[in-house]
RNA sequence: CCGGGUGUUGCGCAGUUGGUAGCGCGCUUGCUUUGGGAGCAAGAGGCCGAGCGUUCGAGUCGCUCCACUCGGACCA
């Protein structure tokens, strides 16, 4: 009989050491490999099958709303770039320089893309001629590289893997409307797809993206109270067409300018389900987004008939359309047991000798732990209520944790009291200067996530400066 | 960029006053096991992060790099 003993340690804590905790479940879920280069990531079959999924679900909400993939190029020249002052500045601290081209320096040199903006207005300035080809709704699925000081697998690597999403359309109603509805459409992927919940709302200036008229966030919390800006969608007015001279001729026969839209989500989100999720066994994965929905597995499999009851189980799973996998290794059950577990497989289903005579299998859910004792004749059914349940307790879980880690204050000694006990959110009123938010960083060391849509009136007035308040902010110390 | 930590086999580590490298896990093969990280046996696997010094002799001491990692500042 096996000790009961666990032979293979166990990550750490997340009390113990949340960073480190991450850490552990992002090297041993198997999602990443740490890179040669330094900040760079190799996302790893498991990990990439999670960002596969996500991709696939995404890549459809997009394509319902008219948008088309495109593919712009790695590189682009520097003169292209600096076309646009705000872009660059936001960006050149961190931008990486291609030089030479085989064994010669290049006449101009290139860098390789942090986002693809100056590259959609080039191209748009070489094919827009009429307002009948507006609005052009494109998306991309690529890479980019930011040159990041400190890195952490999925939160702020040097290079990431998102889309980026970018439009023009004939009036700045359109384009607002656009920005509005992508903004939406992260917001429901991140509950529908994911499991979390996000407060969405806008950036203040200090917070927005570089050369936006207007940048929108949804912000999740992770279980260390801390926040993390989850996606975004910028509106830029004609802002980037006037810098790259994009023009069409108009309905009344002049020549104007179109109004702009960019809007992104990263792998980051990877490290939002592990932070949202997690818990000290490893990965919580959603439903959705699972690689594997359901593992299967064969108890006492060298006994007569196990093996093929669990493949007869695998292959009615399979049947319902759900990603499944028997593991019939030559693994102990409690290895199986804990291996599934740390890569948050939402399900697992037992069958052993004693379910076959009772006509039985066990399911257990990795959500919650429990387990359930389903005839088989029952399985379909019970199988798809209970993925429907732990995709709901982990919505429901999450943002019960996001309301009771929340707090209205009128006082910014209030704020830095709360933060000090225990990171979280502060909602509080704002008089709109930059000065103040600024001050709050410094008073409270918390930063302004966004001015959410849902607007509450905590009281009239600033708490920093005491004049009247504009918007309601909510604060939190940010990934 | 600023601070802290760590670099020894695939992973995690030990390595005494300097004397030519060891343990656990994993891996390979075989047998026995299997309802919460199994057992026994036999194997394979090392430029001790890099360079330069000190020394008869360096994993160990000194200097200089480099990488990774954690925390700041900056960003998605």
């Amino acid at each position: 009989m096996a000790k009961n003993k666990k032979q293979v340690k166990a990550i750490t804590a997340m009390s113990k050491d949340f960073a480190q905790w991450y850490t552990d479940i992002c090297l041993k879920a198997e999602l990443v490999d740490y890179a040669s280069v330094k900040g760079f990531m190799i996302m790893r079959p498991y990990g990439y099958a999670i960002w596969e999924n996500m991709v696939n679900i995404m890549d459809g909400e997009f394509k319902k709303t008219g948008h088309q993939n495109v593919a712009m190029p790695l590189l682009i020249p520097e003169s292209l770039l600096k076309k646009e002052g705000e872009l660059v500045n936001g960006f050149a601290p961190e931008v990486a320089w291609v030089t030479m081209g085989g064994e010669s320096k290049l006449e101009e040199r290139l860098c390789v893309r942090p986002t693809s903006e100056t590259m959609f207005c080039d191209h748009w300035a070489h094919v827009l001629h009429s307002w009948r080809e507006l609005p052009m709704l494109y998306n991309q699925w690529c890479s980019v590289v930011r040159w990041e000081k400190t890195t952490r697998p999925f939160l702020r690597s040097r290079e990431f893997w998102w889309q980026e999403g970018h439009t023009i359309h004939e009036t700045a109603a359109e384009a607002e409307a656009e920005t509005e509805q992508q903004l939406w459409c992260y917001a429901n992927f991140c509950k529908d797809a994911l499991a979390i919940p996000v407060i969405p709302g806008r950036k203040t200036d200090k917070e927005k993206f570089a050369g936006a008229e207007a940048t929108y966030t949804v912000e999740a919390m992770m279980k260390d109270g801390k926040a993390l800006q989850s996606a975004t969608s910028h509106f830029f007015g004609d802002k980037f067409s006037r810098a790259y001279d994009v023009t069409f001729t108009g309905r009344d026969n002049t020549l104007q300018y179109p109004f702009q839209t960019s809007w992104g989500s990263t792998t980051r989100l990877i490290g939002a389900v592990i932070m949202t999720h997690g818990d000290d066994n490893g990965l919580v994965l959603p439903p959705p987004i699972a690689p594997i929905q359901v593992v299967v597995i064969p108890v006492a499999q060298h006994k007569e008939g196990v093996l093929d009851a669990a493949y007869s189980l695998e292959q009615r799973i399979k049947a319902l359309g759900l990603r499944v996998k028997t593991d019939d290794s030559e693994q102990s059950n409690g290895w199986k047991y804990a291996e599934y577990e740390m890569k948050g497989v939402p399900l697992r289903v037992e069958i052993g000798p004693k379910d076959m005579e009772k006509g039985q299998c066990v399911i257990a859910r990795r959500d919650t732990g429990e387990k359930y004792f389903v005839p088989l004749a029952e399985l379909e059914e019970k199988v798809q209520s209970l993925l429907k349940e732990v995709h709901e307790n982990l919505y429901e879980s999450a943002k019960k944790r996001l309301e009771e880690n929340t707090f209205a204050f009128t006082k910014v000694e209030d704020v830095k009291a709360a933060m000090e006990q225990h990171t979280c959110f502060a909602k509080t009123m704002w008089c709109g200067d930059e000065a103040c938010e600024i001050a709050m960083k410094e008073l409270a060391g918390v930063s302004s996530r966004c001015m959410p849509f849902e607007q509450e009136q905590i009281g009239d007035v600033c708490p920093v400066c005491g004049k009247p308040a504009k918007k309601m902010v909510v604060w939190g110390v940010a990934y």
